[in-house]
DNA sequence: ACGCGCTGTGCACGTTTGTGCAATGCAGTT
DNA sequence: AACTGCATTGCACAAACGTGCACAGCGCGT
């Protein structure tokens, strides 16, 4: 007879409900299932349970990331459209193939489950990822795929009060699910997007909590977000939702901004020197971002070309995940 | 309206029979199903065929390696049996899950097709991978995944011609295999497993067209092998398919010789020294082996056990993929 | 022009897979 | 012991999927 010891690597032995067990099937489940071929029938047999048990045990092994599934196209004959960008502007682009026909909110979709899938593999043990907010980044969170690392650390790349709210739940949320998808610590940046007066920014600036914070900043490895857009039909969440009143945006409009990449603004060309909002903004000083070795854009939605085209001659990005649509007015002017 | 041009990137735009559209369409449709989660109606919808065709397209995006699925342990959270025999033997193991109830030709088929998902992902580009023959090797080439790679090698480990046969036939089908797979050139090994006299592989060993294989098998960055093993059941192939005469098994058992890997001969403690089929078999030096970077061992069957016991005690193999029942019976001792 | 073989397509069918639901088991509480 | 709440299971049904088959388009040789 087999002692539990040794049951616990065995599915074939009598019946055993040893906690844990789960994974463990999982683990053999996915590997019979996608590593030998067999029907989720047979390995039922095997593991002596139903079938639906293991069509559930296969579908928590991709969710926890012990299976995963990557698509690549090999760099040499990459579609055209990603050589195109990837030559034009210096970044590696990810198209999300996506008909025209389809309504925005399904493109924003279904480009964040596919960002959230092509970021998975690329974080590591002991990285340092700072992550942006809104409703581009809020989307990718709902649909990151797990995974197993030591040591990381998702750190907020600006403040997210506003007049209204403190902003904290919707950020907050977005980062608690980026933590939880790798097992990382949250560091959460307890501020406003804006202050009202740059001198407060100042002051903020040398206290230690946030020093800590942006301390962790400067160590990041990886940073994902988004763009916000000026100029095309709908303003991004930072132009409508209560963060920056009418002078503000004046302001911007004096500096000619185009838009922004966490709260930070840039103009047409890339620069942003004497953005007078950008002192009182929170996001990371835009030269020190590029610096991450790694900086992921996000990007769903062709109202958002204008804001994009800036921060890719701002160079803020190395890596861009955008739908097709987008992708092909981007190069096709 | 959209130019021709535009449409090899597009799946909305007209019909469009460009040739090459097949694998186009078929990275599409894997990134539309695997990492958008749509269904294969939806991609049919989008790319203006049918659901069939999909199907066809995501097959094929498997088999030519558009799409790699990987089952990973977490090493923190290994099965037992795994770190067992990583801890015992210093090698990487694989073990294949399967329940005690399948025949043994059903074992060997799944720990094949295991192996050849495993061995996928680690062949690189300018690999010179070796590859012996056998039943085990032949099996695990019936389900190789493609691979793209430039400039990569397969190279055969040891001669394949018997008394009988030239062997040639059954060994270059297994290169043939790796060959495709993996876009690679393809170095069959054109002499008998054994010659009859040393003296003759002597000075077979000095002709030039021999010396460029031994010199490519010099440079092998990873080598793929079975074992074989006296003393058990069911002798291997090498040991009843008339590659040895009656005289040739007396004095292996003289030389208390456990088994083989790659037609080169070892006892259950590993050694090698003195066994005198060794100077007439045509396989690499086992020494030589052991300087290659990565070698990996597969086995199916417990009647291999003996086999393979000396063929870890002599450090062959860097990663093991064997069955489940092999397994436990290796660390049961 | 015609026929031939080849490749790729959609249909129809049987198989395989996902999931709402009710039943069961298990832990903690009254 | 009885109760309650939560997690897990198998069932049954519907949705999604794979594949043999017949047919259409195309290139090629007669």
């Amino acid at each position: 007879m087999m002692t539990i010891e040794d049951g616990w690597t065995d599915g074939a032995g009598g019946v055993d409900r040893t906690p844990g067990n789960r994974s463990r099937d999982a683990l053999r489940a996915a590997q019979m299932y996608y590593l030998q071929d067999l029907t989720m029938n047979a390995i039922a047999r095997e593991l002596r349970t139903s079938r639906s048990t293991v069509s559930r045990l296969l579908s928590m092994a991709r969710e926890t990331g012990l299976v995963q599934i990557q698509v690549n196209n090999p760099s040499d004959r990459a579609p055209a459209l990603e050589q195109q960008i990837s030559r034009r502007f210096g970044v590696e682009a990810h198209v999300v193939p996506v008909a025209d026909s389809v309504n925005d909110s399904e493109v924003l979709d279904r480009v964040a489950i596919q960002a959230a899938r092509t970021i998975g593999p690329l974080v590591d043990s002991n990285a340092i990822v700072g992550v942006a907010w809104g409703s581009t980044l809020s989307a990718v969170s709902h649909h990151l795929t797990r995974k197993q690392t030591h040591d990381s650390t998702i750190v907020q790349l600006n403040g997210a009060g506003n007049t209204q709210t403190t902003g904290i739940t919707y950020a907050s949320e977005i980062l608690r699910r980026f933590g939880q998808a790798y097992g990382a610590r949250v560091e959460q940046f307890p501020v406003p997007a804006f202050f009202d007066h740059a001198a407060t920014k100042t002051a903020m600036w040398e206290e230690r909590s946030v020093r800590r914070i942006l301390d962790l900043q400067r160590r990041m490895t990886m940073a994902i977000f988004g763009v916000g857009s000026i100029g095309a039909g709908i303003p991004s969440h930072v132009y409508s939702g209560g963060y920056l009143d009418r002078e503000d945006l004046e302001t911007l409009e004096t500096d000619e901004v185009v838009g922004d990449v966490a709260t930070m603004f840039f103009r047409a060309d890339g620069t942003h020197r004497d953005i007078v909002l950008n002192t009182r903004s929170t996001g990371p000083e835009l030269d020190q971002l590029c610096t991450v070795r790694r900086r992921i854009c996000v990007v769903s939605g062709e109202s958002k070309i204008n804001g994009l085209r800036g921060a890719l001659a701002a160079g803020l990005a190395t890596d861009l995940i955008l739908d097709e649509g987008s992708a092909r007015r981007l190069v096709h002017s």
